[in-house]
RNA sequence: GGGCGGAUAGCUCAGUUGGGAGAGCGCAGCCCUUACAAGGCUGAAGUCGCAGGUUCGAGCCCUGCUCCGCCCACCA
């Protein structure tokens, strides 16, 4: 083990300076291996594999909430003990890849089948070898704290054998097939879709109403009425009955054309003219029509978005430029209706927003039915829980309702389909490793040009990461994975996914539990994006102020909900903020620490030592248990509330006392011991949330252990101190009384007040021991008497049963002090009348639990009691 | 068309078994009190979207309505 770095002899700055500590620390972390995990390292194994980034990408705010959640949850179980391991890695995302290159050969004026394959993917790997590796950089200046020698690649050649390996199995259970069907066809992307990838947008068309024959239908895509191989209307439209069946010869742009006339149980005959006409070729309605009806599929719009052969006159025309022509010259052969506007949502590439065009053609296939089966049953049983719960039944719905997988792209980026085909004897083969020649008749093969959907691999994470198909010890050790960290956007096209694979192939859940977190948006809630230029970058706001603060913002604002989270610079300063107040109060305790013997016995500690601690195991568990439910804002304003309020506001002035005026060298020994422990354990429990400001304080804290990255994580020892809790409770209301007469009278802070409390007999010992510590706190001097009178001319303030006057005697006109007390009386009587009423009605007192009516009862008196002196009070003021 | 969610202080949002509403920021007043002005103390501010219902009691449970947001979907 190396030895922790001593702290620097150069006084701590004023201000916390993240730059240089995060700079610092992160690299030593890694030099000393605390990220990394071995399978036979001690203690109860604990993962989480990544969701992988895309190489393509740099670190937005989503990857900075979601690996700020994974890291917290690691952090907190290294230091917990357990057997950590978080698998980094990121995705090749095929199109995305596809996309950003042919974008840079468009520039170049050139296509990428004018590169061809061998130099695309040539081209591919060196833009990854360049770029792939800058948000691996970005995560490392988040504090991830990743198993980098674990990192994978999806297409690596480990990964990438596990593809196959789940290709082949699925293909020989007769899971994966080939078929012709109508798919989603990107036109510019020249790739198909799955249904998932295709997003929906509204837009404005225009409805043309075509005259077929005696008949009218109406559409907004009237170019593809050259495709046209039927008409259908449902088969209970008594407007039609006569025209099913038939074949009917009508007029059309390129003459006379023959069309049957089908009745279908698709067709609405209550929308348009109950007409439609099918188009087998061009849309998914009409193909399944198409089927059941034997109509041929006439495509007339071909794979690159222009219109084909079969178009006639149009041939070659691309699609829209085809729809406006036809519209002209039906409207001039007079076959056109009528056109009336219509809004109707088209469906667009997700990654380039090009209008998709349903088209046949040959794709690969899982049938994923029957793994989908076992997925919902996983989740039912709970062997997998989504958190929050209410993602299950929007993961039930939709693998209730699943579709074939369509898993073939025409893309070159990515891992290229394992079947070859040999043109000799027609024999198709499905393999695990590369085919030279036929097994059969030995001639020559050609592999399936097709690649996988990227999400295919992805699906395989898990366990591909972990050595799958080997049998590896890092598998047996981490699989199942302890909790998948992810957004609800990837719900269907990795979470579900991996679901099924990894209970098909590994017979076991992927992970026990799934934390979907929320969205980030920009601070007016819009979703961001680089062309509404509302992109917030996490390196810059890191760089502004510092990374514990964003993290711990990102912390505080991960409410487990379904509505997205918006993130706006105040909040962050507003942690940078905290994170300065934990520095400066570090700084106090570090420059009082001279004479300090650490182990030594200090003695029982006082009242304000004893109430601290009880405070700090409180959090402790409120700390626990947030992050045990994902939490994480629980637990990170539990941890700020109590360093600020509890630690800083209360504790640190109180230790003040005894710092700078102790009664006794063993008095101040035991602030010490009390400032240093309570610090240095909260340090700990910080650590997740904030680990750069954390471990550069611990280390100049009197501590245990080379890194507080593998101290222990603090778990309450001992149960609430009540006592403590309750009569520190009343000092802090008698010094806030105090205070509050002060602010309320407009009194400065510098003038000591003289303060008579008149002690309640349970109160009046307490009182007395601790009045100096009310004297200090309260810049007052303080008599403690139960037979108090009380002074003229001052105000009143009430603790419990106790009495305090604060004389005013030539400070302030006492007209104030009647304006206040006014006021309160105001608030009391109607605070009586409130209670009164409740406690007059027979039903509340008959019905509601005698506890409850107990405590109204109590309450009034109090009230009322309160009430009665504030009234006294005023007539005694004048 | 189906489903889900939201509406709480000026702003952004918490509020987990239903017992007279909280935080951060902002605002007002007083303070450079030897850790911190990126700070301290004090204070003002809410008919918990609207209308009903259940209950002794509703921000919380039920019904309806209004206004937002999201997801899914083969009405051309």
């Amino acid at each position: 083990m190396t030895e922790p770095s001593p702290p620097p002899a150069a006084p701590i700055a004023d201000r916390y300076e993240p730059a240089a500590v995060e700079a610092r620390w992160y690299p030593e972390w890694e030099r000393r291996g605390y990220f990394r995990a071995e399978p036979d390292h001690p203690g109860p194994p604990y993962c989480i594999v990544i969701p992988p980034p895309n190489v393509t990408g740099s670190l937005h705010l989503g990857h900075a909430l979601v690996n700020t959640l994974q890291d917290i949850l690691i952090r907190a179980k290294r230091m917990d003990g357990y057997n950590t391991l978080w698998v980094p890695g990121t995705d090749h995302a095929s199109i995305a890849v596809h996309v950003i290159l042919e974008r840079q050969l468009e520039a170049e004026g050139k296509t990428r089948q004018d590169l061809g394959r061998e130099a695309f993917l040539e081209r591919a790997w060196r833009w990854k070898e360049e770029s792939g590796g800058t948000i691996i950089r970005q995560l490392r200046r988040l504090g991830a704290s990743c198993d980098w020698t674990r990192e994978r690649f999806t297409m690596d050649a480990g990964l990438s054998r596990a593809v196959r390996e789940a290709f082949v199995r699925l293909y020989d259970e007769g899971l994966i097939y080939q078929g012709d069907y109508i798919v989603n066809w990107c036109p510019r992307c020249q790739t198909v879709l799955a249904d998932l990838e295709v997003e929906r947008e509204e837009r404005d068309a225009d409805f043309v109403y075509i005259k077929y024959g005696p008949l009218t239908l109406g559409t907004v895509r009237p170019e593809t009425k050259l495709g046209d191989t039927g008409l259908a209307v449902h088969p209970g439209d008594p407007r039609y009955t006569q025209y099913v069946g038939r074949t009917l010869r009508i007029p059309s742009v390129n003459g006379e054309i023959d069309i049957q006339v089908v009745a279908d149980e698709a067709v609405d005959p209550d929308f348009g003219t109950g007409v439609i006409k099918v188009t087998p070729g061009h849309d998914p309605t009409d193909f399944e029509i198409g089927r059941r009806h034997n109509l041929p599929v006439r495509t007339v719009i071909g794979f690159d978005g222009r219109m084909t052969a079969l178009a006639g006159t149009y041939a070659g025309l691309d699609r829209f430029e085809c729809r406006k022509r036809i519209v002209e010259d039906m409207q001039a052969l007079g076959l056109i209706d009528r056109i009336e506007p219509y809004r109707h949502a088209v469906g667009l590439c997700y990654r380039c927003k090009t209008v998709v065009e349903p088209l046949v053609s040959k794709q690969w296939y899982v049938n994923v039915k029957p793994l989908a089966e076992v997925a919902i049953a996983a989740v039912r049983e709970d062997r997998i829980r989504i958190l929050p719960r209410s993602w299950s039944k929007t993961y039930f719905h939709w693998m209730e309702n699943i579709r074939p997988w369509c898993i073939s792209r025409q893309l070159w980026w990515g891992h290229r389909i394992p079947v070859w085909y040999c043109d000799a004897d027609g024999s198709v083969h499905v393999s695990r490793t590369d085919l030279a020649a036929c097994p059969k008749c030995s001639g020559p093969v050609r592999q399936d040009p097709d690649v996988l959907d990227t999400w295919f691999s992805s699906g395989l994470w898990p366990f591909s990461t972990l050595g799958w198909p080997d049998d590896t010890p890092e598998l047996r050790t981490y699989y199942p994975t302890s909790v998948l960290v992810t957004g609800y956007d990837i719900l269907f096209f990795w979470v579900a996914r991996m679901a099924m694979l990894g209970l098909h192939l590994m017979k076991e859940v992927p992970f026990r539990d799934v934390y979907i977190h929320t969205l980030v948006r920009d601070p007016q809630g819009q979703k961001m994006s680089k062309s509404k230029g509302n992109v917030i970058d996490p390196l810059g706001v890191m760089e502004r102020f510092g990374t514990d603060a964003f993290r711990f913002t990102l912390a505080i604002l991960a409410v487990p909900g379904v509505h997205d989270i918006r993130i706006a610079d105040e909040r962050v300063e507003a942690h940078r903020n905290f994170a300065n107040k934990l520095w400066n109060a570090a700084r106090l305790v570090l420059s009082n620490l001279d004479g300090y013997e650490r182990g030594g016995d200090v003695g029982p500690a006082g009242l304000p030592g004893r109430w601290i601690e009880s405070r700090l195991q409180a959090t402790m568990t409120s700390v626990r248990d947030g992050l045990d439910a994902y939490r994480f804002s629980d637990a990170a304003a539990a941890i700020y509330q109590f360093l600020w309020n509890d630690f800083c506001d209360w504790y640190l002035e109180i230790a003040k006392v005894s710092l700078y005026h102790a009664a006794d060298p063993a008095e101040r020994n035991r602030v010490q011991h009390a400032l240093v422990t309570v610090l240095e354990r909260t340090l700990r429990l910080l650590h997740p949330f904030m680990p750069f400001i954390t471990e550069e304080l611990w280390q100049r804290l009197p501590h245990e252990g080379a890194s507080i990255m593998v101290a222990p994580y603090p778990k309450a020892a001992a149960p609430p101190d009540a006592a403590a809790e309750r009569e520190m409770g009343l000092l802090m209301e008698t010094i806030t009384a105090i205070r509050n007469i002060r602010g309320e009278m407009r009194l400065s802070p510098a003038q000591t007040l003289t303060v008579t409390v008149k002690a309640a007999a349970g109160d009046d010992a307490l009182l007395r021991a601790h009045g100096a510590l009310v004297e200090t706190l309260a810049r007052a001097r303080v008599t403690t008497d139960p037979r108090a009178t009380r002074p003229r001319a001052s105000a009143l303030g009430v603790v419990g049963r106790s009495e305090i006057y604060v004389e005013l005697e030539g400070l302030v006109d006492l007209a104030a002090e009647r304006q206040r007390l006014e006021k309160e009386i105001r608030r009391t009587t109607e605070a009586i009348a409130f209670t009164r009423g409740k406690l007059s009605r027979p039903d509340f007192t008959e019905r509601a639990p005698a506890e409850i009516v107990d405590k109204e009862r109590e309450k009034l008196a109090e009230q009322e009691a309160l009430h009665a002196k504030l009234v006294a009070s005023l007539s005694w003021v004048g």
